[in-house]
DNA sequence: TCAATAGTTTAGAATAATTATAATATATTA
DNA sequence: TAATATATTATAATTATTCTAAACTATTGA
């Protein structure tokens, strides 16, 4: 939904350099209606093969932790072979599909946030997240 | 709490070989009170440094992998460096501390199961679980 | 405008967790 | 106990991710 000129404030303003490869990957994970999640291999290919741009790993990498670290991106952690990355940062659920490993967002009103009745003490919370792991229901497999 | 020869019956019961190696690794895992989580690289060194065993990694790996899908160990992910196991297979949610990455077991109780309000069509769940990332408050910081 | 500087990109090497291979050893079965 | 199925092991392979250090680019301010 923001177009070219405004990614470069939206980096400057936060002490990143709006470069030709931070622009292309602002104009892949933002500039569309819709939030969703990745993981950097599909980032990655998506640039280099669906849009034809060549953008080294190592910036993609470099660029999708600069964007967390600037509370652009947030990392999701659903199973240790990679991280998923989230372009929707406000507090919300996941349904996580085990038949194709799609995570999905809970729409609002879906689950309420639990209360946390008693934390650990002396420390923060800063986070309560809810994953929802789904999957066929095959009663009547083998 | 097991004695060995109660591992011995559980495993073969569940189909597989009673093996030294796999005994070994039970009494390591459920002869205890309480249940805890590891990682398999703490498993390994508790093995090889604490207990003087001589035990290889690929058998530590197969050998927990193994427990997983006869439902002694649930995996957990919390960031993609490595897995979480847990011998608490009863659903149940956690606290991460980011400061130490220690995961804790939330006391019955303190953290009501939310419920699902809709799920996605054509699909059972399997779990739902809250993980509470939390860490030292710092106001005062730099 | 342009040189100095700080920040960025890049290819490729390094690391670390995990899985695969295939030979050897062990447990079970009859 | 012999035959068979299963498990263990060392080691190699794989994969995601991070590191390195050289080349490049954006910013700044004279
Ligand atoms: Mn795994
Ligand atoms: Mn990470
Ligand atoms: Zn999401
Ligand atoms: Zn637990």
């Amino acid at each position: 939904m923001l177009k070219n000129a405004e990614f470069t404030d939206k980096l400057r303003s936060s002490g990143l350099r709006p470069t030709k490869q931070r622009l292309k990957i602002c104009e892949v994970l933002f500039n569309r209606d819709n939030t969703f999640h990745f993981t950097i291999n599909d980032l990655a290919k998506n640039i280099s093969k669906v849009l034809n741009e060549r953008i080294s790993l190592a910036t993609v990498y470099n660029t999708v932790h600069a964007f967390k670290k600037k509370g652009y991106l947030k990392e999701i952690s659903i199973n240790s072979d990679k991280s998923y990355f989230d372009t929707n940062t406000t507090n919300h659920h996941h349904f996580f599909d085990e038949d194709t490993n799609e995570l999905i967002d809970c729409d609002d009103g879906i689950i309420e946030t639990p209360k946390i009745k008693k934390n650990i003490s002396g420390k923060k919370i800063n986070s309560v997240e809810v994953l929802v792991k789904v999957a066929t229901d095959n009663q009547n497999q083998k």
